[in-house]
DNA sequence: TCAAAAGTGTTCAGGGTACACCCATGG
DNA sequence: CCATGGGTGTACCCTGAACACTTTTGA
């Protein structure tokens, strides 16, 4: 290291996770109540800090890990917030991370021992800081990702109906499809394998249970 | 400032920029040829550090400034880039930028100044570091956004033909363009006001002028 | 008068949207 | 036998792509 960088300020670099998980049907989001200060007992993200030998990504992942027990979770950049005054305890220059997992393979204990809840997007409190721009730049993400990468499938156990995975469409667009329209739409991606298997637990006549093919 | 914070590793941050222009219907790249270590005599991308009191969007718009002379520019951010080992001389996490600007305006003795060059895309050295990466992100986000936002009139002056625009249009796809469609979807887009002025500089029937929408 | 760039509409194909009925089965 | 959710095909519209000729005027 050399004196060209010794002029320089050193930052404490932050990693905040927007973390979208499907419960009943609808699009939630993974928030903590915050136990320590700054912000002590407002709702905010999960968060955490890079350090030394870590890289930026691996950060978020750790942090995923901590708080859902879920590693190699797919995970991609939103952005990145530094403005000098964005955490008044300190200056944190923070990179946003979007997480998309499946609900019913989290870890509930370790949600609860972080003092975190899934919260319905549609009953989201006002989060600390600068978090509410940080989601809502995640959702601008999500929904556009959406319309050009099959990874709405994240949301879903291995094998799923149809109908499930047009749920999770319309919960996250926040409007409606048309079934047949859907399904055409889906065919063309030409992402998925029928298993054969029926799921008779919706239906009496029992829907067919696709799963992803693995190159995807 | 709390312990909570004591016990995290600071980190310099770094922003880089991509500044793309556009000389002689070329889409161009500004690159510096680095005086010091670590990556002496290599190419790369401008960058600089963010400083104690100042946002990384300000960082980014300062190293610009430094650069062209040119503020208030359309800058955004294209990703962010901490492996620990992307800078052989210290660990630094970079926020990379895009802007464009319209190559007229900028000083060229800056340019010259800071030992830098433009550079057109299809003859682009191979850069220092992992900025070979970033130009490619901050590439397929120029390109994306060019379909959604009227950004590309960053790199005109206030008054321009349409032929003009087209061209610059065709330097970011990489494509010929139809005249007539393209002018049909300019029109759509309505963001353009007829001056009535005619540029006689390229061809003795004259081409009109047209200048941005102030609200745009 | 001609070379050189400006300007202008129509046709066609493909993708996206709207829409309604039969199927299988457990109770 | 019927209620419940699963599954399927067609007609229309609109957007995007291909394509050629007339206009203006300085030299």
């Amino acid at each position: 290291m050399n004196e060209y960088y010794n002029e320089h300020s050193r930052h404490y670099v932050g990693v905040d996770c927007v973390i979208f998980g499907l419960c009943e049907g609808k699009l939630n989001i993974l928030l903590i109540k915050r136990k320590m200060m700054p912000g002590k007992d407002r709702w905010s993200l999960m968060g955490g800090f890079v350090e030394e030998d870590e890289s930026v990504d691996d950060a978020a992942q750790r942090v995923l890990y901590q708080l859902t027990g879920l590693e190699n979770v797919y995970m991609d950049q939103v952005g990145t917030f530094g403005e000098p005054g964005r955490d008044p305890g300190a200056r944190v220059i923070s990179v946003a991370y979007c997480a998309l997992i499946n609900f019913d393979e989290h870890d509930r204990q370790r949600v609860s021992d972080n003092n975190a809840l899934w919260v319905p997007l549609d009953e989201m409190p006002t989060l600390a800081f600068d978090h509410p721009q940080i989601v809502a730049k995640a959702l601008e993400w999500l929904r556009e990702k959406v319309h050009r990468r099959p990874i709405v499938f994240r949301f879903l156990p291995e094998l799923f109906t149809l109908r499930q995975l047009q749920s999770v469409y319309e919960a996250i667009l926040g409007e409606d499809l048309d079934k047949r329209n859907f399904r055409k739409r889906i065919a063309e991606m030409d992402v998925l394998e029928n298993t054969g298997i029926k799921d008779k637990r919706h239906s009496k006549r029992g829907a067919t249970l696709y799963k992803l093919r693995i190159e995807n």
